[in-house]
DNA sequence: CCTCGACCGGGGAAAAACCCCCTTTTTCCA
DNA sequence: TGGAAAAAGGGGGTTTTTCCCCGGTCGAGG
């Protein structure tokens, strides 16, 4: 089920960092002999990419980071999803981690890859997307897999409600529980009940190591 | 006071992802149609860099980033201000913050570029340093002169002490204060001392904004 | 001499962390 | 479709940690 067998593959890049779109663009045509693939046009970001999206042909592929202003990678993904699911997402992201991967994972993107590539990652990468498949770093492949079996071992983890993300936000400020409680509008002690419960979920010793997490998986950026 | 007026200046790239550095390359190659540079080769940290230099031709000018495995950009520049100052460093790095600007500064690099850079920005700056001058981003410029005016000026910051480093960073970590003092040969009481001398000077309100400031100056990376 | 930096200490209020308990609503699945 | 289970909200009370003000010693250096 290619996209047109015959005709080059439109490809996007959505980054915010120009270096990192240059050197997708080099990486994509270093061994590209035979012209498979051509780069549409370049965004910086969910917002941009936006407006891009209107006044121009829709790429088959979108090469797509998490770490953006505006309007980040999962927002831009979410929705793309929603308003066009015919383009094929391949994430390239420096994050590694499980929170990421699965978000991402859970959203249907196409592959996913870490921003540590050489050619002939993202060349496979975009063969197999191109052709109807799918291609995840050994990393992503990695979490994926873990996470179909795992549900009773271990420490069964992630999926965090809406109201424990934001609770998790806002613990990375100079806010006390009762302040958090309150913008929150429910009681300190549905707040202190987030609190316990994702520490006893992630095995956090204190407030500060909480708030380390959410950076990790960049819910909250410092 | 050209390096080599006639044949092409040397260059090496320190930067642990292979996209970046393809992407400086093909920045270097943009517009440099009198090849005036040449990329000898590439290191994916300080201790490579090392072992490369051993076995190569010393470059003139290196393109240094701050986040790296093994031996980061702060020691790889402090080894080769010692063991070769005669190589000018270009530091390209993510970071735009006043304290690793700072410490870059003080290191007696050539050049502070964002990596959110263009063909322009990078050549300006290799033509400013390849003939003995200096070349700072906008941002770099900006927080040198404002160190430069502001001694008793509002919020006397930045400069911490070793110890008070490395109390930051433990207080990034699930340890008590009690703990660290334990761990940093001290008593508790010497702690809470870091502790409030930190928060006046910085303004914090809490461990966990503490915690983000260091996140944010680079000296944790959770 | 006397200030400055690094260290140590008391006491106390507040916040955070950690227990146990409860109700209501939603979900889900046999 | 009925009931169990989970998710969401709330409560009382304890211990530990954090935060903040106050004070002190000691040695180095202008």
């Amino acid at each position: 089920m290619n996209i047109h067998p015959f005709s080059p593959i439109k490809i996007a890049i959505v980054d915010d960092h120009n270096l990192f779109r240059k050197g997708l663009i080099k990486l994509i045509n270093l061994g590209d002999t035979h012209r498979r693939y051509s780069v549409l046009f370049e965004a910086e970001s969910g917002l941009d990419l936006k407006e891009k999206l209107n006044k121009r042909t829709i790429p088959d592929i979108m090469l797509m980071d998490i770490d953006m202003p505006d309007m980040d990678g999962y927002e831009t993904v979410s929705w793309l999803r929603q308003f066009h699911p015919g383009i094929r997402i391949l994430v390239i992201s420096m994050f590694e981690n499980e929170e990421a991967i699965l978000r991402m994972l859970q959203l249907g993107v196409r592959g996913y890859l870490s921003k540590d590539i050489e050619v002939e990652d993202i060349h496979h990468a975009l063969e197999a997307i191109s052709s109807g498949g799918y291609y995840y770093s050994e990393r992503a492949t990695e979490v994926r897999d873990q996470r179909l079996n795992n549900s009773s071992a271990g420490q069964q983890a992630q999926n965090m409600s809406e109201r424990e993300r934001e609770f998790l936000k806002l613990a990375c400020t100079d806010m006390t529980y009762v302040q958090i409680a309150d913008v929150m509008n429910v009681s300190v002690k549905t707040i202190d009940g987030y609190r316990e419960e994702l520490f006893k979920r992630f095995g956090f010793k204190n407030r500060v190591t909480m708030a380390m997490y959410a950076v990790k998986i960049g819910l909250y950026t410092p």
